[in-house]
DNA sequence: CTATGTGCAAATCTTTTGCAGGCTA
DNA sequence: TAGCCTGCAAAAGATTTGCACATAG
C-alpha cells in the first residue's frame, strides 16, 4: 500500500468516524486506495485482500462491507439475486451488467436522460431510481 | 378454480409446450387464472397454492417458476438481493418496490420516459433494462 | 411405453450471528 | 480501561439437486 492510499483510506473512514482498524485499512486500500470508483462483491474483495498477504476473514469482510454501507461509504446494488454488489460511488447513477463475465460497473450518467417519472403512489416518496443495463455479448 | 381460469392456464403452458400438470396448472391459475399480472416470491406463491387445498412442494415451486422463465412464460425480477421475484409480464417495464413492505408492483410504462440511454460498450448489446423505483413511506 | 415431471431431503451458496478475545482512543 | 472490532464456527435463508416414483402423450 502506498503512503497515498493508506492516507487516502484513513481519511476515508475517519469522515465516517470509523475506527482505521488493520482489518478496515486493508479494505479501504483496495476500495479507495487509488482514487477510482470500486464495485466489489464480498468474496472477490475477500480474495483481493488475501492475495495482497493480509489476512481478513470473509465473515470480516461481510461486516465491514455492511459496516461501510451503514456509514454512508458505499452502497450495495443488487444485480441479480445471487450476490451483492458494493460500489464505492455514491451517487444515484446507471449500471452496465455484463451477463457473461457477472462484472458490474458505472455507466456514463450523462448518456441517460430520464423525461418523466411514473407518478408515486400516495403517501411515498422515491428513495432511490435503480437503473440496471444488462449488457448480453452481440453474436 | 374457474373454468375460465382453467382454460387460460391451460393454453398459457400449452403456448410454451409445457404439459398441463396437476401442479403446473394449480399454480399457473394463480398467476393467470384471472387475466391480471402477477409479481409472487416463489415462498409466496407457495403460501398460495397451499391455502387452496392443493399440495404442492417448495421445490417444486421453485423449479416450476424456473421452468416458466426458461419458457418466456414469465421473468425473474430481482430487487433486493434477499429474495428473486417472479413477473407475468414480459415487456420491459418499470417497478415500484415499497421498502416498508416489500411489495412488488408494476409501474406505468406510460409515465416513464428515457431520452438517451449510454454509450454500449463494443461488442455488447442491450439484453434488458430494469428500472425499479424505491418507494419509501412519506414521514 | 417413454420421456417428462414431481416430491422429499439433503446439499449449496451467500450472508448473518454469537461469543470469546483483541485493539483503538 | 471501555467500548468497539475481529475471528471462527455455526446458524440462517433462499435456492438447487439427486434420485426413486408418478404421469402425460
Amino acid at each position: 500500500m502506498t503512503p497515498a492510499a493508506l492516507e487516502r483510506s484513513k481519511s476515508w473512514l475517519s469522515k465516517a468516524d470509523l475506527r482505521p482498524t488493520r482489518q478496515r485499512l486493508a479494505l479501504a486500500a483496495l476500495l479507495v486506495g487509488d482514487g477510482e470508483n470500486r464495485h466489489v462483491t464480498a468474496e472477490g474483495l475477500h480474495d483481493a485482500v488475501l492475495s495482497t498477504g493480509d489476512r481478513v476473514s470473509l465473515a470480516t469482510v461481510y461486516n465491514t462491507l455492511k459496516a461501510f454501507c451503514d456509514a454512508g461509504l458505499m452502497q450495495e446494488v443488487t444485480v441479480d439475486g445471487s450476490r451483492s454488489y458494493f460500489d464505492t460511488r455514491m451517487d444515484d447513477h446507471p449500471h452496465f451488467h455484463f451477463e457473461d463475465s457477472g462484472q458490474l460497473t458505472d455507466a456514463p450518467l450523462a448518456g441517460l436522460a430520464i423525461k418523466a417519472l411514473p407518478e408515486v403512489p400516495e403517501g411515498y416518496e422515491i428513495a432511490r431510481l435503480d437503473v440496471v443495463i444488462r449488457l448480453r455479448r452481440k453474436r
